[in-house]
RNA sequence: AGGGAAUUAGUUAAAUGGUAUAAUAAUGGUCUCCAAAACCACUGUUGGGAGUUCGAUUCUCUCAUUCCCUG
């Protein structure tokens, strides 16, 4: 059986419905969660329980540190060997997780270096930047304001990289999206914040904050940046779950936004909430096939 | 019940007798290593009715709703 990518935006249900289909194919599940590859992200993250694992091998869960810098390029090696790995004991891989360019870079033939040779451009401006680069490539349409791909598209071109816009999937695989309507969705979504709160969230965000630690992979995840904001004073508790509500909404806007358009070959299944099952077996007679 | 105030976008606000403005939310999009990131685009509003006026969101009346005070 080919390899099985479930995607969809936060708080769908992805994680129940991966460990449902890996039982039923004989299948390992392969994370494809920028965050939840971070050791202590756990209820933020709202990352497995190991009782929930049902004694499926999950992988690439829990193998950084949060001080540790874990990127893309990583991910791409990790994953690969992962799959190649599951694949030759015989069973199949499942990636689940809502980070699309993880699973791209991962699943087709993104080149990705090593080595980036870092220039620093602070000394020039976004124009002089965006003349540079189109200087390299007349048809570059990076904008003038995001000034972070202008600085990586000449970094790669110092590289003397070709710059690739067509890619090609090195493995055979069926992409899952599991959906709902979008006012379902937040309503979850925002539900989800409370229990998360109630879960001990402000404990498990608390233990980094004590040790000072503000690392990437805190700054940048949903529901530890808004609580160090809080802690550090700068807003009331109710204004950080709300921001936690919100930047997870807009979060599962984009993924929609990135699974629509860089997957054209998505099956996307409406979950059934109220008997779950149903969305299980119709999903998996759709691999079966 | 009497008196007063208010009513502008989903929300919070601004303004003017002459094209109704922001913020925020919502929505759509870009995407080859900060991607839970970065960036872009864009819809929508003067409570209902009547009057004055060339023209009313603004002034007047009325109805509705909300709030405050008195009882």
């Amino acid at each position: 059986m080919s390899i099985i990518v479930i995607v969809g935006p936060t708080g769908v249900g992805k994680t129940k419905l991966s460990v449902e289909l890996a039982k039923k194919v004989n299948g390992e599940i392969i994370n494809a969660d920028s965050m939840q590859v971070y050791k202590g992200l756990d209820i933020g993250t709202a990352k497995i329980k190991e009782n929930e694992k049902e004694g499926i091998p999950h992988h690439l869960f829990d193998i950084k540190d949060v001080e540790d810098m874990y990127t893309i390029f990583d991910y791409q090696i990790d994953c690969r060997n992962t799959i190649n790995d599951i694949i030759n004991r015989g069973k199949t891989p499942i990636l689940v997780g809502g980070s699309g360019l993880y699973i791209r870079a991962a699943l087709y033939d993104y080149k990705l270096d090593f080595e980036n040779k870092k220039n620093d451009y602070s000394s020039l401006s976004n124009q002089e930047l965006l003349d540079m680069c189109l200087k390299i490539d007349n048809n570059c349409d990076i904008h003038l304001n995001n000034r972070k791909r202008l600085e990586r598209f000449l970094d790669k071109s110092l590289n003397e990289n070709e710059i690739i816009k067509d890619s090609k999937p090195i493995y055979d695989f069926k992409i899952i999206g599991l959906t709902t309507n979008r006012d379902n969705l937040y309503n979850i979504i925002n539900k989800r914040v409370d229990k998360m709160v109630e879960d001990g969230l402000l404990d498990e965000v608390k233990s980094f904050y004590d040790k000072n630690i503000k690392s990437k992979s805190i700054m940048t995840g949903i529901g530890y940046k808004e609580l160090y904001s809080y802690f550090d004073g700068d807003i009331s508790k109710e204004e950080a779950i709300d921001l936690i509500k919100k930047n997870s909404r807009h979060l599962a806007k984009r993924q929609y936004t990135f699974f629509n358009n860089q997957f054209d070959n998505i099956k996307w299944f409406n979950t059934d909430y109220d008997n779950f099952n149903n969305t299980i077996n119709e999903v998996y007679e759709y691999i079966k096939r």
